[in-house]
DNA sequence: AAAAGGGCTTGACATTTATCAAGAAGATCT
DNA sequence: AGATCTTCTTGATAAATGTCAAGCCCTTTT
């Protein structure tokens, strides 16, 4: 299971990774099973791993006054996993991180992130890739959920990220495109008959 | 006006920058002014520069189909601008960007940034931890703009960005919020009262 | 000084979306 | 198998927000 992750660092950097790097990495992430509906980080807790996902699905939210889930962000296979405020600062989290499905992940520790980071100039340039990655694809979603309806959002998901439309229940998707259950229901039946 | 940006470095990166290095940052950056509502950037355009705001106050913003603006990113004095996706990738962008109050910038473009990085470890590390901080921010407006009422959001902007509110007219407030100028405008009203 | 334009507010009305309630189909648990 | 739970859909209604139009005030331009 770790030939994943090696293969997904070593595709989003620049330099190789020899063989002793290799070994580090190992040693520095460990593997974790999450059964469904078991969370990975609580509202309130300091996310202390950055998760790496090896098999299985997750989801991101936050929970309003009202009781109401507020979905954040999905994550499948081959995807992290972490708050990064939270990660980054030390500091208590405002969100749940929960499996959806069983779930596979190879945790690191912040303080072995950070000597991982600078042994392995891989890990850094993947990290740096990443960051760039997230907020291009955050500020296309803000830009998303300021300029366009719900029924565009929702096209627009179907377009980029189909898997996650398969995976998830229609309630999170909703939640996700910042809408009502029932408003996607209606949406998409309008949709169809188009 | 180099020293701004220099001390702005300094003060975001834990490497301190050395006289050469400082010599070569200032070689590196070219000054440019900006008379109101001139373009920095336009639908179209591949982003050439990194900029960063010495003075003035910009928007960031894309059009749809209507005609409408919709406003995805300020930035005033000590803010960087650029269309990130463009700059890094040098696609055509999506987004304007223009000038709302007089303007003085300093300019860099990417191959001089490219380098400029690997010379200088500070400005890696500054550049790092604004990713950092981008990425936090931009999650953080996610979930305001998918959880939150549209007065909240107001609140919010209002305690969090309060200076935005006295150099940015209300109908491009409402834009970067994404509601109407006419909504914003009862919003107001009704907070008052409160 | 007059004219033009931009920004803000207000009212009337239309549209979108949320909320509440109910029921059907399927999955899961015991 | 039966009970329970979850998901999805649909209808009725309410609430939030957008759109259009008009007017006022202030600034800029001529």
């Amino acid at each position: 299971m770790y030939d994943i992750l090696l293969t997904y660092i070593s595709q989003r950097a620049v330099t190789p990774i020899t063989a002793e790097q290799a070994v580090l990495i190992r040693d520095a992430f460990k593997p974790k099973k999450l059964r469904k509906k078991q969370y990975l980080l609580q509202e309130g807790d300091v996310c202390k791993y950055l998760s790496f996902m090896v098999k299985g699905a997750m989801h991101q939210y936050s929970i309003d006054e009202k009781g109401n889930e507020h979905i954040v962000r999905f994550g499948i296979e081959q995807w992290w996993m972490a708050d990064r405020e939270s990660f980054e600062m030390q500091t208590p989290t405002r969100y749940n991180i929960d499996a959806w499905e069983e779930t596979e992940l190879l945790q690191i520790s912040r303080p072995a992130y950070l000597s991982l980071r600078d042994a392995v100039p891989a890990v850094m340039e993947m990290t740096q890739e990443l960051d760039k990655r997230g907020s291009i694809a955050a500020q296309k979603r803000i830009q998303a959920v300021i300029s366009y309806t719900a029924e565009e959002r929702y096209l627009d998901l179907l377009k980029t990220h189909p898997y996650f439309l398969q995976r998830f229940p229609q309630h999170m998707i909703a939640s996700y495109l910042g809408i009502s259950a029932e408003t996607l229901s209606r949406i998409r039946k309008q949709a169809l008959s188009k």
